[in-house]
DNA sequence: GTCTATAGTCGGATAGAC
DNA sequence: GTCTATCCGACTATAGAC
């Protein structure tokens, strides 16, 4: 969301810095990650850090907000749709299954997409420890997407939005979801896997929508 | 699991420094880590760290350790409690109960537990990229929780505890737990909260097994 | 815009006195 | 077992030529 956009064709030295950044700041943390190795895997010099981004703070920040365009991008698609769609959504069937849409969206994004295998450390790591990255990340799409989850789930338990019962269920939802990204080690050690390989993404997705509407329909009409 | 018990009434060096480890290592990763922050915080002088554990790396490792013990004196006496109960567990109301107090005791560790704070950075970045630490933690209580409410589970929904379907769904449930501390920056934000209190711990632990049960429910009887 | 060279700081580990 | 002193490598940032 700055001036330039790293997704485009071009590959200039700025745009190499922010993919090696991207790499090696979520592989190895914020502190883990030397100038030297960044500059090294671009092709480019040390010193070209400094001068695009100000230095290394500033080139994490850069990383961050790629991360956060790159998630837009992918998620914004199914959110925008359902947030058009949202004033015609009478039936309950039309509200579950624009919560099944953005659900099945997430979850490819989260546990299937290998691309978020590079941000997914990132971004856990500023969920536990915020630091100024965390509101970039925040403000561009989790509130976003929080949003509207929010608003879909209050809905069909009968619950403003903001409620926090309407929140907290909100939240077990988006939780079943990222823990296959979050407990990624030991989720793939029980099943005995060594990846989320494409074959199961029907099984998972499925297992994922069932429990979705039996979690909604277990608090529906309870309105306090 | 060691020789030594820091968690004991002892206050040896190697103690505070295993104190002062788990602390810093947690808040900061270690790479973030300082043996000079660690050694002035324990008091103690920056070369006791590789006399007395080999070095940095040593020093981490015995911190995943304890860190391994302190769960598993928090976890256990509940996972023993089931296991010893397992062979009597004949009705389904006696099967879920059994499952309710596994999930209350882990959710009142990884939510309300302030000890917490300290171990899930360290957790959460070993998940995400796994170290010899790992392979500790691993072992020492994660393997016989999963393995408890994977048994618990299988037996609600008709399947074997080894059954992909089944370890799914376990995954599901913990993950709604896991929720709360892994993308906690975020969820606290929605909720307006500034820390999960203990006035919230009935209701969140509430809609856990509420929706553990519509889960579990929702999977019953549709053995493959 | 990109380079080399270097300044200045901080990291972990060790030697050796006590 | 605990200390001081020190080595040496790695780090980020900057100066200044091109």
């Amino acid at each position: 969301m700055t001036q330039s956009e790293p997704s485009g064709g071009t590959d200039s030295t700025r745009d190499r810095l922010l993919r090696a950044g991207l790499r090696i700041f979520g592989e190895c943390g914020y502190n883990g990650t030397s100038t030297r190795a960044i500059a090294t895997e671009a092709g480019a010099n040390l010193a070209a850090i400094p001068y695009h981004f100000g230095g290394k703070e500033g080139l994490y920040l850069a990383v961050a907000e790629d991360i956060a365009d790159r998630i837009g991008e992918f998620l914004l698609p199914v959110v925008s749709e359902v947030e058009a769609s949202l004033d015609t959504l009478d039936s309950r069937e039309a509200q579950r299954d624009a919560l099944h849409r953005l659900v099945r969206r997430f979850a490819q994004m989260v546990i299937f997409n290998p691309e978020t295998e590079l941000w997914a450390a990132l971004i856990q790591r500023e969920q536990a420890r915020p630091t100024a990255a965390f509101e970039i990340l925040y403000g561009s799409f989790m509130r976003r997407m929080s949003r509207m989850i929010d608003t879909l789930v209050g809905r069909l338990i009968g619950r403003a939005p903001d409620d926090p019962q309407t929140v907290l269920l909100a939240t077990t939802t988006i939780g079943q979801i990222m823990v296959f990204r979050t407990a990624r080690a030991a989720v793939l050690r029980r099943l005995g896997w060594t990846s989320y390989d494409a074959s199961k993404e029907a099984p998972i997705i499925d297992m994922l929508l069932r429990n979705v509407d039996a979690c909604i329909d277990a608090h529906e009409g309870d309105a306090s």
